[in-house]
RNA sequence: GGGUGCAUAGCUCAGCGGUAGAGCGCUUCCCUUACAAGGAAGAUGUCACAGGUUCGAUCCCUGUUGCGCCCACCA
């Protein structure tokens, strides 16, 4: 539906006087967001003939609570689809929520301790099905959130990466995968969680410095003594060689025998490797195939055995005295021991050093060998930076694009299996006899004795991957798959490039056969605090959005993120900000207020162009540019620049100026008044639109009662009618030019704002002879009565102002500015001459340049010529 | 270690080869019949530093300094 079908409705305008002089968002917000849902505006229609324009939401965590990265984002995504929406696209923005594998199963795990139980208490069925039921009873408060803040999605489509279509998705692409040889199952050192017990990926481990002590350790006796410097002394246990460089002299003799390994009764040999760099320490190093990653590539190079030594908890599992220590005790218990024998030959020093936590629950994490599951993605990978190259997808900002290839363009293998019970769980059954089987969706799983399915689960961001097609019902080939894939942006923060976004290009061009998921990749930055600090669960300094949109309305918070998102630069956010966004809302309140009581209207035609007063048709010109140049900021999503624009041409041109010159027609009525009714009425209904997709429901609101229609949400948006007129633009400038400069005048000789000041206008020749009335009243000039008497002549912008000041004011002050202000104008009108004074100037500046400095020099010289006649007029102290 | 970005008004940030901008904050005056969550007027910047290119540089190039971010298997 759009506006052209949508008639004013009887009982929904209220009466201006209704309408209270504060905006309060609590009142209207709710009411306003229930209607747009059971009006079902949000919801898409796959049958439709519009075109189609298609957003799936980055799905929030199951456990997750808005915050105000979610916010912005969702601002953003919000008012991308509702801008098409309003022009007529088939605007469909798809909600849900991930099942956040690890942090779901540990809030549940978390319930049960409290209990004082643990999941094993439950066994694997009944812990899963504890999940649902805690899901069901706390998961998906963001859902509620979401409203709160406007969201408009169509909630007739949510879904849930564990939902029964999605795990279908998720089965399917699995076993196609599987069958391609692109999912294999290996035994490597991957990083695991001592804590959550499970394998998580290279990019769930967050690194950071920590202050560690760097020990070096004699190996071997006598002339076989050689020394080695670790971090991790627990994992010497598990050494199995030490390694030298090739070429290093010191160690050239060593190579090839065996030494003793304190603390066991083993040998280890000495083996050379490349990848031992002869200028870091003691250049020989310890390794420990099992517990390093580096360590097992040398393992496998010189045919080491790998020894493990903890178990999955990081208890050391080696007989002797250090078995049942924790790895962090074992550590020191094994320094000790050593430093007894004598074997320490320097002492710890401190030594930070970049170690790795589990991005879920900050333990540190251990490289440990395990078998687990892995997609092969380099054919993956390279279609997904391909589809980038060739242009088929579009990353804003494009400076971004060099972290995306960087990823995709040396990315390892993906470790997808999770030691969890609460995810996908892996398809693939093992027979007795080491039989290996992949089980599609539609197929049962092999039976007979012995048969048993693999008990690990995939990594959450797996299903994620399949997002932008498995919500639309792939892999059947449903109405929506058809209709809205491929979807067209998809807007997120950059920190999950990598999570995220490049395993969805990955498995969306691999599933949809070569068939991008999203046509463009907008990329936000983080929201931070208003000192540019980073905002964090976990930081003291984060704010709950709702608070700020329980004092300031969800308006004012989307108003603040929009006017904050430069395109890829992370948005700073205080509540000051948010205050200042609530006022632009009350402002919007306050200016249709005065629309509604001064008889604005809507309907009808606007009149001919020759029926319009100057300021009518500079209004309407400014707010065609305005239409256009919002348009422009918006395809390349700079919703910033198309906030700014929005917020400047409504308050300062529309709010500050047409207004109160609107004041003056209305008050003479006549055809005129009805005129400016008719554009007052026409620019406050673009401008509203223009701003409805950032602020929904202020707008809706106004809107609404403005013109009596059903809703602003499909209503059409603003077209540039290629209107414009320079001439009544530069009019207006030169009325308020006038006025300000009065102003000033009046404001420096001390003139309470109010006050009435006799005045005569001369305005012959000048052009602003309709707006004499209009500046009248503007700067509170009474007529010049009988015995008026000029003590302050102002000629401005070829006008000429004469005031009558009963002699009360202090012409010293008014001199001293003016001289100021003639040698300001002598100094440009110096430079400017200057300037085209000068041949290379002349000979190589563009045109427009130079007509531009010929305009300044020539505006310099009527300022010397004004101020000089103006300080000649002035009367002597 | 490798990338990459930033340094502009008190704060947070736009701008980007041709007279320095916004919001907030600050100063003064004003409850002027839409709005004090408001109005009017005003102050505030060697656009980090040093060179270079150019008729002209906050903007382009080089270097320096200081921050930030990303990636990386430095024992």
């Amino acid at each position: 539906m759009t506006d052209n079908t949508q008639q004013p409705e009887a009982g929904l305008q209220r009466a201006p006087a209704d309408l209270p002089t504060q905006y309060a968002p609590a009142e209207v917000e709710g009411k306003l967001y229930e209607r747009w849902v059971e009006r079902g505006y949000f919801e898409a229609d796959a049958t439709s003939d519009k075109p189609p324009y298609t957003i799936v939401i980055p799905p929030p965590n199951v456990t997750g609570a808005l915050h105000l990265g979610h916010a912005f984002q969702h601002t953003l995504m919000d008012a991308l689809t509702r801008r098409k929406r309003m022009q007529g696209y088939e605007a469909l923005w798809l909600p849900g929520m991930d099942h956040a594998g690890i942090a779901t199963q540990n809030k549940v795990e978390q319930q049960l301790a409290d209990e004082g139980r643990s999941r094993h208490d439950l066994g694997r069925e009944a812990f899963v099905e504890r999940v649902w039921q805690w899901k069901d009873e706390f998961g998906g408060r963001i859902l509620g959130q979401m409203r709160r803040l406007g969201d408009g999605v169509d909630w007739s489509r949510e879904r849930f990466t564990m939902d029964e279509g999605l795990s279908r998705a998720v089965l399917t692409i699995f076993k196609r995968l599987y069958d391609d040889g692109l999912i294999y199952r290996a035994e490597r050192i991957i990083n695991w969680c001592p804590r959550c017990l499970t394998a998580i990926s290279d990019i769930e481990v967050e690194y950071q410095e920590d202050a560690g002590e760097l020990v070096s350790i004699a190996y071997g006796e006598g002339e076989d003594r050689l020394v080695v410097a670790t971090t991790r002394a627990e994992t010497m246990l598990g050494d199995t060689a030490v390694a030298v460089h090739p070429e290093d002299e010191r160690y050239r003799h060593l190579i090839g025998s065996r030494i003793k390994l304190p603390l066991t009764d083993r040998t280890i040999p000495v083996v050379a490797d490349e990848h031992v760099d002869p200028e870091f320490g003691t250049g020989a190093v310890k390794v420990t195939p099992a517990h390093d990653p580096n360590d097992f590539a040398i393992g496998r190079r010189h045919d080491l055995p790998s020894l493990t030594v903890m178990d999955e908890r990081g208890v050391i599992t080696v007989h002797g005295p250090f078995e049942g220590l924790d790895r962090f005790e074992a550590r020191s218990a094994i320094v000790g021991a050593l430093r007894e024998q004598g074997r320490i030959v320097a002492e710890k020093r401190p030594y930070t050093h970049s170690v790795g936590h589990c991005s879920r629950c900050r333990t540190t994490v251990e490289p440990r060998l395990s078998m687990q599951w892995w997609v092969k993605v380099e054919p993956l990978a390279k279609e997904a930076g391909d589809a980038v190259r060739d242009g088929r997808v579009t990353i804003h900002p494009a400076d971004l694009s060099k972290r995306y290839f960087d990823w995709v363009d040396n990315m390892h293998d993906w470790c997808i299996s999770r030691q969890l019970w609460w995810g996908h769980r892996i398809p693939v059954w093992y027979g007795p006899d080491g039989e290996m089987v992949c089980v599609g969706p539609d197929e049962e799983p092999p039976s007979g004795e012995g048969w048993t399915q693999e008990s690990d689960v995939l990594d959450t961001w797996f299903s994620s991957a399949l997002w932008p097609f498995s919500t639309l019902g792939w892999p059947e080939q449903t109405p929506d798959l058809k209709k809205f894939y491929s979807t067209d942006v998809l807007l997120t923060g950059h920190d999950i490039i990598f999570f995220w976004v490049a395993r969805m290009m990955m498995f969306g061009l691999y599933a949809m056969d070569g068939r991008q998921p999203f046509h463009t990749i907008a990329l936000t930055g983080l929201v931070r605090d208003e000192h540019g600090k980073k905002m964090s669960k976990s930081n003291p300094n984060s704010v709950d959005p709702l608070d700020w949109m329980d004092a300031y309305g969800a308006d004012a918070v989307r108003f603040t993120l929009a006017r904050g998102a430069n395109p890829g630069a992370d948005v700073p956010i205080g509540e000051d900000w948010v205050q200042a966004s609530r006022n632009f809302a009350n402002k919007l309140w306050n200016a249709t207020r005065f629309a509604l009581l001064n008889g604005a209207t809507v309907d009808g035609p606007l009149p001919e162009a020759g029926a319009l007063s100057a300021s009518d048709r500079w209004i309407l010109s400014r707010l065609n540019t305005v239409i256009a140049e919002v348009d422009a900021a918006y395809e390349d999503y700079q919703f910033a620049k198309a906030s700014d624009l929005l917020f400047h041409f409504a308050w300062d041109e529309v709010f500050d100026w047409y207004v109160e010159l609107s004041k003056t027609v209305f008050a003479a009525g006549g055809p005129a008044a009805d005129a400016s009714r008719r554009v007052l009425g026409e620019v406050l209904d673009r401008t509203l639109r223009l701003l409805h997709p950032i602020v929904p429901f202020v707008t809706e609101e106004l809107w609404t009662t403005l013109t009596g229609r059903e809703s602003l949400v499909v209503a059409d948006w603003p077209v540039d009618t290629g209107f414009r007129d320079a001439a009544a633009e530069g009019e207006l400038a030169t009325v308020q030019k006038v006025v300000t400069e009065i102003r000033r005048f009046r404001a420096d000789q001390g003139l309470q704002p109010g006050q009435r000041v006799p005045a005569r206008l001369e305005l012959d020749g000048t052009g602003l002879a309709d707006h004499e009335e209009a500046m009248r009243s503007l700067l509170r000039l009474q007529p010049a009565g009988d015995g008026f008497e000029a003590s302050a002549t102002l000629p401005v912008a070829g006008a000429v102002v004469a005031l009558d000041l009963s002699g009360a004011i202090d012409f010293a002050a008014e001199r001293k500015r003016l001289e100021k202000d003639l040698a300001a104008a002598e100094k440009e009108l110096k430079q400017t001459t200057a300037k085209l004074g000068n041949e290379g100037f002349l000979a190589k500046a563009p045109e427009p340049v130079v007509e531009k400095i010929r305009g300044r020099r020539d505006a310099a010289e009527a300022d010397i010529q004004r101020i000089t006649t103006q300080l000649d007029r002035l009367p002597r102290a």
